[in-house]
DNA sequence: ATTTTTGTCTAACAGCTGTTAGCTTTATAG
DNA sequence: CTATAAAGCTAACAGCTGTTAGACAAAAAT
């Protein structure tokens, strides 16, 4: 068989990762076997150890790399001194977007990161608690200062994250809305509803 | 080995499909092995096929067991005349109570239904998108009546159920608010927000 | 033009997969 | 107590799993 094609700036691992997000989004990560991954990158199954070292590594940089850009996001945005309840907004939309645009490896990093092991695994669930910490307290924040409803603010960092995954019925649905109307329902069900009145 | 202890009322295939309901959510249907199972069953891999016939069926059982107490709810609360934002919170209510207390059941339904095979994949597939748009006629009707704000119907709906299944990191977490708590919070957040004020 | 590096191939491995056949043990019914 | 039915066991199957070794081919560097 041919080489594996890469896209300008990009290096044939990449391709690999590319192709494999689709394929754990589509059928999960257990159920995606390196002899399907081989043959969707056009090359046999053997020939993809030239450019990675094992399937865990795949997932591995999947959502190791998503967790980096929305942690990296969250710092970012609490350097602001926005008020409480527009950093929120501005959280949710981040994610709205990167659900949107980034859609397979978000979800894959999303769903399948209980695949990884040790000690990828207890890394990732710390990352993970870390960054619904630190979503939770900027909420708590806004509630001290008003501008955000009396809730459990654990309760609202489960909701607003969990809302946003279903972005991927959007995605597969027929007649899409446009993203950027998705987005503004989105925000306008969940932020007003957070909103102190 | 012993034989499988059936709980009263209850046969020893109800007892293989709850522990699979465990296992599937913890690992994912496709990660979970029949002598995982039947280890965890407290049997030998080949016993299970006693009572079941196949690995299959046993997630079969699950999602349409779910299926149909979710659409036979939702025929129940469209029947009463009650204002539709009121039908939309009954919804809401039921779906957070059936992750609250059938919560390995309704967690894999949601999950792992996509491994099912056909003719039951199509026919999951039908049903699911039958009860969204159900749904979606409810909260489209109550834009009309003026009672929820006019928002992307589907998109609602995306939302309700998506957040919905965030009850799974609730049901992880260690200092869990109470069940009523969680339930009132999300119904003031997720109702809130829709509420044509 | 020749060496070196990179990429792909085939063949094979050891272990796990769901499932079946056939036999034995335990519980139920007569 | 005996006959029948239900539930368990061991052993085995064919196919799939991730991965490695080693040979060959193409591309890059010298």
């Amino acid at each position: 068989m041919a080489k594996i094609k890469r896209n300008k700036n990009g290096t044939r691992k990449d391709v690999i990762i590319a192709k494999a997000a689709k394929l754990f989004r589509e059928k999960g990560f257990s159920a995606t076997s390196m002899r399907d991954l081989a043959e969707n990158v056009g090359v046999e199954a053997a020939s993809l150890y030239n450019h990675i070292s094992s399937k865990g590594e795949i997932l591995q940089e999947i959502c190791f790399r998503i967790a980096n850009t929305f942690l990296s996001h969250i710092e970012q945005v609490d350097a602001t001194d926005e008020p409480s309840i527009s950093k929120v907004e501005m959280i949710l939309r981040f994610h709205i977007r990167q659900m949107i645009e980034n859609y397979e490896e978000v979800y894959v990093s999303d769903r399948e990161w209980k695949h990884l092991t040790d000690p990828y695994l207890s890394n990732m669930q710390a990352q993970r608690r870390a960054y619904r910490q630190r979503f939770a307290s900027i909420i708590q924040q806004g509630i001290e200062r008003k501008e955000i409803k009396a809730i459990d603010a654990p309760t609202v960092v489960l909701i607003m994250l969990h809302a946003v995954s279903g972005i991927e019925s959007w995605h597969r649905s027929k007649q899409k809305i446009p993203a950027e109307q998705l987005e503004e329902n989105m925000v306008q069900i969940l932020i007003e509803g957070l909103r102190n009145k």
